[in-house]
DNA sequence: TATTGTTATACTCTATAACTATA
DNA sequence: TATAGTTATAGAGTATAACAATA
């Protein structure tokens, strides 16, 4: 009888009018699709970014990874555990510091990014950017690099 | 020694590049002001929602604010107990049908909204899309606008 | 004394199912 | 028989606190 998946925000789609809102909705959206998309590998948002990172800043902590993701370190144990039973990170050690693991892809995790999830991630992008042409769409992408910049208070 | 306020999404400001990540970030930056700005009322997002709901579509039944915050009914009825024990809402009769409740704004609820909530989330609005001249920010808007309408498939 | 990973635990959020009163 | 609201309950998700190994 439910009326979610599992999503994270409410779709209050009657509150588009400024650019504030309308930004939730398009982004609310490209969140659910993703999580959708994800779903088929049985993968969440949350397990994506893991990955991502790893590929991105090599073997990492994991507390370090958690820090990234604003996700407690205790939560990241189960993260990973299921992660690295599923062949997509292995636990290495740090050899600098025998207290913190080094978490790293391993060449299934790589091929299931640039394979699968990557090109799911376009997809979805795509299907909601699309609507755009590139014009604008490289519009949009400015404007938005200027917002996404840090600290920024009125 | 946690890392979180109680956020819905994780804070992966790494993965920016593209229109797409661009969004999200932007988005989740608006979100947690929101949150953050809320708290102050003792009041969560999906509150505020519920408020807006009902001053733009006057009096509803509990189950068809939650269909369209994607919320489902046994879920609402707290949601509702809580504004209503706050004074924000009240619990009509729908005369039509005497097993839904005709959940409506009070005066303090219409008060509320004109004179903290609204403003509090149009400043956190300005706070981020302030960067922008006002000329940039109607060119966003109207991307987005175009980008929030329905159905839209690849 | 401080830190990484871990575990146990508790808390929050939300949905499912069953109940009641209406329709 | 179906629906609005309610309640009890269970599950997911995530944090806090305490512990072992290491720094």
């Amino acid at each position: 009888m439910g009326a979610n998946g599992r999503e994270p925000a409410p779709a209050t789609r009657l509150l588009a009018g400024s650019a504030g809102w309308l930004l939730g909705d398009v982004a609310r959206e490209v969140t659910l699709r993703l999580e959708e998309a994800l779903r088929g590998d049985e993968l969440r948002w949350r397990d994506y970014g893991v990955l991502v990172i790893l590929e991105s800043a090599g073997p990492l902590s994991q507390q370090e990874i958690g820090r990234r993701l604003a996700v407690d370190r205790s939560t990241m144990v189960h993260v990973i555990d299921v992660l690295e039973q599923r062949g997509l990170v292995a636990r290495g050690r740090d050899r600098a510091d025998r207290r913190a693991y080094a978490v790293e892809l391993t060449g299934a995790g790589r091929a299931l990014l640039a394979e699968v999830l990557h090109p799911l991630t376009d997809a979805v992008h795509e299907q909601v950017l699309g609507r755009l042409t590139p014009g604008e769409r490289r519009t949009l992408t400015r404007l938005l690099a200027r917002l996404a910049g840090p600290a920024r208070d009125a």
